[in-house]
DNA sequence: AGATGTAACGTAATCGATTACGTGAGTTAA
DNA sequence: TTAACTCACGTAATCGATTACGTTACATCT
């Protein structure tokens, strides 16, 4: 069950392989008999194009690579999959790069990325630290979330954190919440300080100062947030909302209010972010505001196609994509 | 900054391309000082070998596809990291094919996995309905988690199932529950089966008749399993424990009970399987078995590189992970 | 000295596609 | 009738590597 290469078609249906070749990709050039005649041989012989053949000749892999923080944490396997979704239809294959927090990986992914040529790249920033001096040579590339340093020279589609802060912290307050805890993440990551800015923009509205004893910078896990809320009430602060800028941290904060026998939402209530599968099994079921994985997916995936195919485009692009508020058990 | 051929540091080292070659590949055949040479020209210029020249070449692409169920499912998600982890620094790159629900995507996935020409591929097989009629040509396929149809043609790395069953029931027991509920998968797919007959082993160890009022099929949703507890609790049908065939059924197991105000671990014990992250932050945190996810991925691999090395292996290989007993709070 | 072996290369074919260019047959227009 | 065009192909170069085979220079042996 070898496979059957161009010449062996062209061979068999009485063409040449440029013929065969024609046919294959629609490019005109031949009669309909022909046609029918070289489409019926390939079909018969499950003729399968060589990639790396056509790649090697056209400069083109078909490919396109995925590079991520953290592929076990659901919100970048979404976006992943959505990814693929859209690329997969369109005859791409998609290379995830699973950044982990090796910073030795990073290296042998970007050598990985440029030999293997492909066609394009989109890069989801995170959670996590992100290497300055990659070189993307010349491949279309596409950004999810903002980073820094990238910020002037690459396409970027992100949710709108700002508005999502705003919009957490506006439920909180027309609920009845006064002083209200920001729990986030302690480095100056662009989106969670978007988020911080609407947290300030939605005290500021409803005529509140912003008090920095509430505002608890802390590393990425749940344990440090169930420590940071656990440290607030033994020392006595007073708060009757949270922010956290990502479930997890709303977890954490949960379990130290529940130790404290802390009603929620009665006594305080609690909104998080990113609406992970997790959140709607938590107890009490936890309000948070849903990130578009899909669309951040889908959108990033149709830029870079067009990217690939027009370069022309304006690279400076920039694109928002809405959040929204899902209510559950921890607001009133 | 267009890439370098090995024509040109050929010729700019003053040698022939296949003294190039041999060098890049350490093939012997040149002095030490044409080596070096060489070697110096090859740095200074950046040079990267063209994947798909040398593949199609060679006929290897050092590629691997891997094939899963569900990405955004952390289970399957932490095997794909672990595989990466493994086979990227043997050079490797990671075609991951996500499954999702969709039989269309699954022809596509074929197409591009043969004609990609990907040198083997680990088939994570799962809670989802599998192909039967994929014929994996001729490259090396390793399989995680047993799959009926090519449970005597592939080599096989799986948990230990049955012991798992077996000891999260035994646990059960042995604090004291008698009436233990099946929670499971309504389908029959082997991991489960195999928990299922863990179950039943214990119970038979311990003088315990199976009650089949007891054994809960169901669809692999939490609502479906808080639906299915809430059934046997208005029915008036008598347990203490709960072995749920997957964390996630445990959780809403957990949710039904805690709306009945039925107490956990006083009037009923919990057990649940794969030790997902979420299950250390539920209400009560939940007992559960753990499955080395890590462990499945790097056996997968190193077995996949043994085939791709040396075909003359016996593919019929079989190997079993451990499994072990992860107590919180839902066991007394 | 002549035969033989070996290290260190170079030459050119090859992998399986795409594509610029050439060619012959048939059609149309003057 | 003949020049000019168009259509439907075929020929052969090309992409960037690997590698079988040939060649040269030099050392070794008899």
């Amino acid at each position: 069950m070898a496979k059957v290469t161009i010449k062996e078609i062209a061979q068999i249906s009485g063409v040449s392989t440029a013929t065969v070749s024609r046919v294959l990709n629609n490019a005109g050039g031949y009669s309909d008999k022909t046609k029918r005649r070289v489409l019926d041989v390939l079909e018969k012989y499950h003729y399968q194009t060589n990639v790396m053949a056509k790649g090697l000749r056209t400069r083109q892999t078909k490919s396109i690579g995925v590079v991520l923080p953290d592929l076990t944490n659901e919100y970048f396997a979404k976006i992943a999959v959505a990814i693929e979704h859209v690329l997969m239809e369109k005859g791409y294959s998609i290379n995830i790069y699973n950044l982990s927090e090796d910073a030795n990986k990073e290296r042998l992914m970007i050598r990985d990325l440029e030999s293997r040529g492909v066609d394009g790249l989109i890069y989801v920033s995170g959670y996590k630290d992100l290497p300055k001096k990659v070189k993307y040579q010349s491949i279309p590339v596409v950004c999810i979330n903002r980073l820094e340093e990238m910020d002037k020279e690459v396409p970027v589609i992100e949710s709108d954190h700002q508005y999502g802060g705003y919009l957490a912290v506006r439920t909180l307050l027309e609920k009845g919440s006064k002083k209200i805890v920001m729990l986030r993440d302690e480095r100056d990551i662009l989106p969670i300080n978007f988020r911080y800015q609407g947290y300030l923009e939605a005290l500021k509205e409803y005529g509140y100062q912003s008090d920095s004893r509430l505002i608890c910078r802390i590393p990425f896990n749940v344990g440090h947030a169930q420590e940071a809320i656990t440290t607030l009430i033994e020392n006595g602060i007073d708060f009757d909302g949270i922010f956290a800028s990502s479930d997890l941290l709303a977890i954490g904060a949960l379990k130290a209010l529940q130790i404290h026998e802390i009603k929620v939402p009665v006594d305080v209530q609690v909104v998080g972010f990113d609406n992970v599968t997790f959140s709607q099994y938590s107890h009490p079921t936890l309000t948070t505001i849903h990130q578009a994985t899909d669309q951040l997916g889908e959108r990033a995936s149709e830029l870079l196609l067009d990217l690939m195919n027009n370069q022309n485009l304006d690279s400076n692009k920039r694109m928002v994509v809405p959040v929204d508020l899902v209510e559950r058990e921890t607001t009133r």
